[in-house]
DNA sequence: GCGAAATTGATTTACGTTATCAAATTGTAA
DNA sequence: TTACAATTTGATAACGTAAATCAATTTCGC
């Protein structure tokens, strides 16, 4: 099995743990978007409309809301992070692991982002906290510029 | 002169050169748009609509879309930052100072928002930058947690 | 299978932000 | 100062994302 199926599965039991803690209700309608999510956008930052249209190409029974509904729950029970790189749209992202935090970097130019992990950040972080008597829960961490593609074009 | 008062003269003049530079007009609504956002929300985090109701208390002729528009204005000359911490609402922060960027902690119970600054991580940003030959024009960088008030009364 | 509780999906509603446009204001050049 | 072009203003409409609504359906413990 791929690194990647196994954290599938990892997020799969953290879903079922949650919806049973809960007494929630497993669906058919949250299957397929764990599937889907879990499945196609690992390391990817989808809109909510990109992931209902690509859904709705296999299940076009499935209805906008939910998707909403079904990401935010993912979000709740930790295996998904959203984020907002200022255009207006949240964006979604199914969490690789509890312990490598990564970053964005986001070109002002071409609108293309990059990932980036920094264990020094993250200490720094973590000392920081301490410090101030807060515990820390999630952070984000945004770096805003030009990529090295669009500078050269700038320059040329 | 108080250190404020002499941070408050130099947007001033950064915005009027700017006014010049882009041959755009000075007009009475900026003027006190201005004098109300530097001269009120120093190191405060305001939200377009707070600050509207704030300055139509004294001058209720003030529009809504110019307090919007003159505020971006301000963030295209680089005299104020805007901050999105999830609410949905954006808000707007007079700069300090060019050198000093500081970040921010939001308590996720009580919704405060408290600031700090930390050398370690700008250093490790421009390296990071300098590493991925992204040239830096600015970041964001929040934290999330239980502020230490709250985790008290969490465990009292 | 029964029934309470949760979920779904279509739709409406809410809300922050942006666009529109006629009227007013500003800066400039004569 | 006057005239004129360009910008700005303010009220309102338009827009887009996210949330709320609600009847019909589905799930799950009993």
């Amino acid at each position: 099995m791929t690194p990647v199926a196994i954290r599938k599965m990892e997020r799969r039991k953290t879903f079922n743990d949650y919806i049973a803690k809960k007494r929630l209700k497993s669906t058919k309608q949250r299957d397929i978007i764990f599937d889907e999510f879990f499945g196609n956008y690992m390391g990817k930052h989808v809109t909510v409309e990109e992931l209902y249209e690509d859904i709705k190409k296999r299940h076009p029974f499935i209805g906008f809301a939910t998707v909403y509904r079904t990401l935010k729950l993912f979000m709740e029970c930790g295996i998904a992070s959203e984020r907002n790189f200022g255009d207006g749209k949240a964006r979604y992202e199914p969490i690789h692991s509890e312990r490598e935090h990564h970053h964005h970097m986001i070109c002002n130019e071409c609108g293309k982002i990059y990932e980036f992990a920094n264990i020094q950040v993250e200490s720094c972080l973590n000392q920081i906290a301490k410090l101030n008597e807060f515990q820390l829960t999630n952070h984000k961490l945004e770096i805003y510029g030009l990529c090295s593609g669009c500078r050269a074009a700038r320059t040329a």
